[in-house]
DNA sequence: GTAACCAGTTACATAAATGTAAGTAGTTAC
DNA sequence: GTAACTACTTACATTTATGTAACTGGTTAC
């Protein structure tokens, strides 16, 4: 009775800090949008698709990976080949990454009308 | 043939990315939702309850107020208070702000049974 | 052995976000 | 006139995020 319905203030505010710190800044949901709905990708080809230097896309992969959203593959190539995948987990922001395109497209959609 | 299904690449992620742009940062969404869910505060409730210093809030809420998310109103107290209140384009994002807080909420879960 | 492709890494620089502490200005109560 | 409350604002410091350019190490093709 105080942790199902204290909707009022702190367990929202915890709750969307959490979800903030595992999806925060410019490019985490980006590449999470690509693998969950594109599916698998080799690093060269998340980079050039997202516009996301090296330094940084390894950076993003690797925090996504400690958090379970991101699976690393090898794969056993002439010159080797690294393919990222989204995890089940992953599946489960669906939800949050659908529900933020279909917010920005409509938002630009309003700017322009404007 | 090109705007309405070219979820494949370029599309997507404009869409995250202007989301981003408008609701970036920490405590936007926390502002939000408070507000949407919890309705109008003042000032200085808002800085109570979030724990964001005047500073930053002011800052916040300015931003919001472009992006017309947030409406400021000045009221004529005795010691001069200002109320601020969501505004019904504020509401488009309850699905986005809603869909966060579900998530926190069940990772944290996750993340404690571990 | 030289060039090219892969997946990074390193060093460096800058920009953006956030925080702390103190101060301002107007009003009211004592 | 002093203290207290409102809503900020200012100056300053620090942290975090992001970017650029060049380089590494391994493999293959010529």
């Amino acid at each position: 009775m105080k942790d199902q319905q204290d909707d009022g203030c702190e367990n929202v505010h915890a709750a969307i800090q959490d979800t903030l710190y595992v999806v925060n800044g410019k490019w985490k949901l980006v590449i999470l949008s690509i693998l969950v709905n594109g599916g698998t990708r080799r690093f060269g080809e998340l980079s050039r698709e997202s516009g996301i230097s090296p330094r940084i896309l390894t950076k993003e992969l690797q925090e996504l990976e400690i958090n379970q959203l991101v699976k690393r593959q090898v794969c056993n190539t002439k010159p080797v080949t690294v393919e990222y995948s989204s995890t089940p987990y992953a599946e489960t922001l669906k939800e949050v990454i659908d529900a933020m395109i279909r917010w920005g497209r409509n938002h630009k959609r309003k700017i322009r009308g404007q």
